[in-house]
RNA sequence: GCGGAAUUGGUGAAGUGGUUAACACGGCGGAUUGUGGCUCCGUUAUGCAAGGGUUCGACUCCCUUAUUUCGCCCCA
């Protein structure tokens, strides 16, 4: 038999309901907020996400799918979804012709070869935002207002922000020097992946849970020290613009995200939903003010940010908070094999006047379609019968009262829109 | 990439080195040939992840591989 690749899954039953409804959901938040749908391709030139990711994150480092195609190009499957839309908007210069800022909003499949863990897999999917124009506090919170409405649409509760402001890049070099230095006096100390952060990425020994609890750990330089004055006035805007919003938020200095681009803010989403024991962060985003300039375009700042659809379908899941009964309006039963063909007229027809039906063409007994209609849902059966037929007529039965009458076809569609 | 635990019908699962692999749900057939949800009866895995090995004999013991799962790393 052949399977399904590791890390890969299989939409099915309620888990579909589940998706449908989380996608329906985020495509109403979006369009109210005035975003636009962008969908770009699921694999791109690699060089796009070693340049735009950042060529010493973990991710492109160890977790891309890269390969040759036939032309001997080199593709990688795309691990995020900032990237691909940037480049999208140097490519057609979206950016011309626009008085306000760009909105867009994405949603599908990523790629990222990591070893599967409950809620995590290799081909997953994101839904996520991206705002392009200058760099503003109000469309920081905007942005970060969506995700909350979002959460709250699906009856999440308690989301709170956990915030920190990165500052700019000259910022962030600043502080990089004197983290670097502080840390290489405590290098004995260090655990083996912080040892290797110290030349690749210092900024992520912040949020090292090894060396938490060491005691250099306590004294460690901040990074809030480091932010100019511009900078720190930014922040300030945006969390006052959060509070007005009445979005709670917690400053998190050890908050540093796992890809290069970020400036400024970076934020994420967290549940303190008690029913959810541990693994609370739901989203994570943040402001890239060079990315679309480091990838060739204009001088574009960024914010947005991306939720992975599986651990939010698992949140949902483990809540129960999307109703994945099924139901339908009318089941169409013929009672002998030689009046499916009237069934599938009158089932058409019925669904041409918007009922929800289900026709039943198997050559079974009556027993059994009667059966399935109720395992089914069925709000009403439609009993197609030789005698009835003979007057044009069929049987109308309400499968909960279990009240039955002879109805004329013509005046079918009418009789249930009376009791729908 | 590292460490632990698992893998038995469509599903949830019990089980033992020795001829019939429990039980339940679901499916199908019937009691009730034009009426469902309840009840009763019958039936439903020549097979226990795959491949090797040990053995007179393996679903059971050993090895390898695959997958799942829990954690680390990382992240969404």
């Amino acid at each position: 038999m052949i399977t399904r690749p590791k890390g890969t899954y299989d939409l099915l039953k309620e888990d579909s309901i589940i998706y449908n409804n989380l996608l329906g959901a985020w495509i109403e938040i979006c369009d109210l907020n005035n975003y636009k749908f962008i969908k770009t391709p699921t694999f791109e030139a690699s060089s796009l996400f070693h340049r735009g990711v950042g060529e010493t994150t973990d991710i492109v480092t160890k977790e891309t799918y890269d390969f040759k195609d036939r032309g001997n190009r080199d593709i990688t499957l795309r691990p995020e979804g900032t990237a691909g839309i940037v480049r999208a908007i140097i490519e057609n210069k979206l950016y011309a012709n626009t008085n306000n800022y760009l909105k867009y909003y994405y949603y599908g499949p990523m790629f990222r070869y990591e070893r599967p863990q409950s809620g995590r897999f290799r081909e997953f999917n994101q839904l996520g935002i991206e705002v392009f124009g200058n760099v503003s506090p109000y469309v920081d919170a905007e942005v970060i207002n969506l995700g909350i409405k979002y959460f709250n649409s699906l009856k999440i509760d308690n989301v709170t922000i956990k915030i920190n402001n990165l500052g700019s890049k000259e910022d962030r070099e600043k502080y990089k020097k004197v983290l670097v230095e502080y840390l290489k006096k405590h290098e004995d100390e260090l655990c083996e992946d912080c040892k290797t952060r110290l030349e690749t990425n210092p900024l992520r020994a912040l949020d090292c849970k090894k060396d938490a609890d060491k005691e250099f750990f306590k004294n460690m330089p901040k990074i809030s020290d480091y932010i100019s004055d511009e900078g720190k006035k930014y922040f300030e805007e945006l969390l006052s613009n959060l509070e007005a919003l009445d979005i709670e938020y917690e400053i998190d200095e050890k908050l540093v995200r796992g890809l290069d681009y970020y400036d400024y803010a970076v934020f994420e989403y967290v549940t303190s939903d008690e029913r959810l024991a541990g693994a609370s962060t739901i989203c994570g985003g943040g402001r890239y003010n060079n990315l679309v300039k480091n990838l060739g375009g204009p001088d574009l700042a960024g914010v947005g940010f991306a939720v992975g659809y599986e651990r939010l379908a698992t949140i949902v899941k483990s809540l129960d908070l999307v109703d994945v009964n099924e139901t339908i309006d009318v089941y169409i039963a013929p009672i002998d094999a030689k009046n499916i063909s009237d069934a599938l007229i009158i089932g058409t027809d019925l669904r041409d006047a918007g009922f929800k039906c289900e026709i039943d063409y198997r050559d079974t007994n009556f027993k059994n379609k009667m059966s399935t209609a109720s395992k089914m849902n069925a709000a009403y059966a439609v009993i197609i019968g030789e005698e009835e037929l003979k007057d044009y007529s069929v049987v109308l039965k309400d499968l909960k009262t279990k009240e039955e009458k002879k109805i004329s076809i013509n005046n079918l569609a009418d009789e249930l829109y009376i009791n729908f």
